[in-house]
DNA sequence: TATTCATATGAACAACTATTCATATGAATT
DNA sequence: AATTCATATGAATAGTTGTTCATATGAATA
């Protein structure tokens, strides 16, 4: 479990950079966060998140395509919910380990 | 487990936004990856992942200041680490995530 | 089918960041 | 103490990216 080092080819480190790229934006994050807790339609996204409904819907274009959401209709609005479970480990991974080292106040 | 998306503070989210902004980079990912092998000094680094002393030093630097990795004086050299599991948690998951979406050749 | 409402998209600009090149620092060895 | 070798740092530049504004799309309802 600690010897997948060398494993990597190209691909997928370019793959979990863009990954991880995708998760260290603050608004990207914020979303990811919200629907960590429910799914959500883009409106609901937006105004928890406190960014405009075009940012919002690039932001959203963005993580759709990497596979970290996934989108469903319902009714005349879209609801968007993290894609899996490994999404809602790296969160909370993240934030097990921030809290940790303790660099906020 | 699943419900912890309302508990982020400012700060924790900031945090947690910069930790994987650091992984989202190809370099760094790749000092990363390379660290989850074995413990390395700079110059080895920079060898293996194919980027100058000086570009490498302020990744590194970077990394440091965001507790991802821990540093050693070995002799003449500076021996670098993975911070601690976490990280290399993080690492794993998202490589397993890649590799199911598979999205890569 | 015409209209509406939610979402998506495109272009452009501002802000951020990774690398390079040059040089500084500083522990270890002589 | 002087020198060397590994690493760190600073300034500048080129490339990347998030937001805004304007507008397009398109499913759902009347």
């Amino acid at each position: 479990m600690s010897r997948f080092g060398e494993a990597w080819t190209e691909g997928e480190l370019q793959g979990v950079a863009l990954l991880f790229r995708l998760m260290g934006d603050p608004t990207r994050l914020r979303i990811l966060s919200a629907l960590s807790g429910s799914n959500l339609c883009v409106k609901h996204i937006s105004e928890r998140v406190g960014t405009s409904q075009s940012a919002t819907s690039h932001q959203l274009a963005l993580l759709r395509r990497a596979d970290l959401v996934r989108v469903a209709r319902s009714g005349k609005s879209v609801v968007y919910s993290l894609a899996d479970d490994h999404v809602r480990q790296m969160l909370e991974l993240a934030l097990v380990h921030e809290r940790e080292e303790g660099r906020h106040e």
